[in-house]
RNA sequence: GCACGAGUGGCAGAGCAGCUAUGCAACGGACUGCAGAUCCGUGGACCCGGGUGCAAAUCCCGGCUUGUGCUCCA
């Protein structure tokens, strides 16, 4: 079955065709470094990673670039704030995206070009902007002219340049001085004194906002690409800038053949933000969760719509998630992996996951579907039924909710952590099989207080102990 | 104001013309001294008003509410 993706532009679903076939060239717009990372960072890197592995996974070649913006004002006003280069406070939170990524199980990309590492391209690019008409030399920087190009103007957000021109009135941005109409937009910065600097044919400066995106892109993917994706914020102006750019310099039209968008976070009903102070970077919802928690709260809603997150959701996903590890490492440890063609259910399972993939990419219809294989195999371990219809469970939960969905650690660390709780467990019976001795002969004497005290007793021991049917069991808390 | 989305049971969240979504919660039952876990089962929804269709949560029109964008942002 065709994989069919929504595409902005067009504002519709189409069915999924690369332009070379076989393969799929990627650009997800990543993030400017001048603070750790954020919610609204995990749910991109998450989405895309997803999106990448279901491509992986359908048989396509992927190219997959994700960049860092590494100068920008913002990290420029950190670094001065600090006293330190720039350099320091990018590198300090690249640092910190790649550890908190890895922590979620996202798949590094095949590149992470940064623009300190792409300046020769940018200047070009603004050179062949300039020759072709689209760009001018201001008094602070190179602009490029809008006019030029008006077809252009709304690609992804519907707009058009009246209703900018109308809506702008009065707030025209103070930075642009030297623009001559307040809809261009910067490619070249000059430096003001002290701020870091490039040499190129206009003097010391940076590049601006957009043009990166569009230079790194043509640098790693080509003169054209399937995919391009970013966070929804970034519809306007960066990625319509980007269109500009990228079809006005190469003079073709379109530069990417699809463009997905991933829903924002949203924290008590608003977009989460600094200003607003409803701001969660990853590393405090660690301090909540485990990373794999998170990063199913945010799978748990398809990659387009946006998500509310707050701690009731988050606690609802972790719940979720432990259930699902618990039942996963306890049919890990008893059947290992098999193999799940010839089963049924589970490949009835596969195909609906399937088709919710490829409906552009719905995890939420993916996540449905471990969740009743995970209640299945659950069903079995309780079951004591045979160890091969376990094991083909456990290689399902192998190849969808670990090989695609990314929820599992690998199964090395499950058992090991398996075999920690065993351990742990062994270290406590010295103490726990007397006091659920002294328990089970005051429950045959009827003797209910003094039962429940012993098992008061062990739940300080961080133990819990439930009684079933086959006696007591008891796990540690 | 303009643009683009979204409005489904207590909550999360699918479906997008006819066929039980699902999960959590709730309720009932099994099992229980109690608790917990588990299993079985039940109820409950499609923002409002028109329209098209044999048939609409699903398509069309209008309205309302809400989010995002129009300014740095994943």
């Amino acid at each position: 079955m065709a994989l069919r993706v929504y595409d902005t532009r067009s504002r519709t679903k189409r069915t999924f065709e690369p332009l070379i076939e076989g393969t799929v060239r990627l650009y997800a717009c990543g993030i400017t470094p001048y603070s750790p990372s954020h919610l609204g960072h995990a749910r991109q890197a998450i989405a895309f990673d997803v999106i990448v592995r279901w491509l992986r996974h359908s048989g396509f070649a992927v190219d997959y670039v994700t960049n860092f913006t590494d100068i920008d004002d913002k990290i420029i006003n950190v670094a001065n704030a600090e006293g330190v280069d720039f350099s320091v406070v990018a590198e300090r939170n690249i640092a910190d995206y790649y550890q908190v990524m890895d922590a979620m199980n996202v798949l590094r990309a095949d590149a992470y070009p940064r623009v300190t590492e792409t300046i020769p391209e940018i200047i070009e690019m603004v050179e062949q902007l300039i020759e072709k008409g689209h760009a001018y030399i201001g008094n602070d920087g190179v602009y490029f002219e809008i006019d030029t190009a008006p077809e252009k103007y709304g690609q992804l957000t519907g707009q058009t340049l009246d209703m900018v021109r109308a809506g702008a009135g009065g707030r025209v941005d103070d930075t642009g001085s030297g623009k001559r109409d307040h809809r261009d937009f910067a490619l070249w910065k000059l430096a003001k004194p002290g701020e870091p600097s490039w040499a190129s044919p206009w003097g010391e400066g940076r590049p601006g906002w957009h043009i990166e995106c569009s230079a790194m892109s043509l640098k790693h993917l080509g003169e054209t690409f399937d995919i391009h994706g970013g966070g929804a914020d970034l519809l306007f102006p960066h990625h319509e800038a980007e269109i500009f750019q990228s079809e006005c310099c190469l003079g073709h039209d379109p530069v990417v053949k699809y463009w997905l968008h991933n829903g924002l976070i949203n924290v008590d009903g608003e977009k989460m933000s600094k200003s607003l102070e409803n701001f969660w970077t990853i590393g405090d919802t660690f301090e909540h969760v485990h990373p794999l928690e998170l990063r199913y709260a945010l799978l748990n809603a398809r990659y387009r719509q946006p998500i509310e997150f707050n701690m009731a959701m988050l606690e609802e996903s972790k719940k979720h998630h432990e259930r699902m590890m618990e039942v996963y490492g306890r049919a890990l440890v008893a059947a290992g992996s098999g193999d799940w063609n010839g089963c049924d259910s589970l490949e009835e399972a596969a195909e609906r996951f399937t088709a919710g993939m490829n409906d552009d990419f719905n995890s939420r219809t993916a996540m449905v579907e471990v969740q009743s294989v995970v209640r299945d195999l659950r069903a079995l371990l309780e079951s004591d039924s045979d160890a091969g219809l376990v094991a083909a469970g456990v290689a399902w939960l192998d190849e969808f909710a670990g090989g695609i969905l990314g929820l599992l650690p690998d199964a090395e660390s499950v058992r090991a952590a398996q075999a920690e709780g065993e351990s742990a467990r062994d270290a406590l019976a010295a103490k726990v099989e007397p006091l659920l001795e002294a328990r089970a002969a005051a429950r045959a004497a009827k003797d209910w207080p003094r039962a429940d005290q012993i098992r008061d007793q062990l739940n300080e021991l961080g133990v819990v102990v439930e009684d079933s049917p086959d006696g007591p069991v008891w796990r540690i808390e």
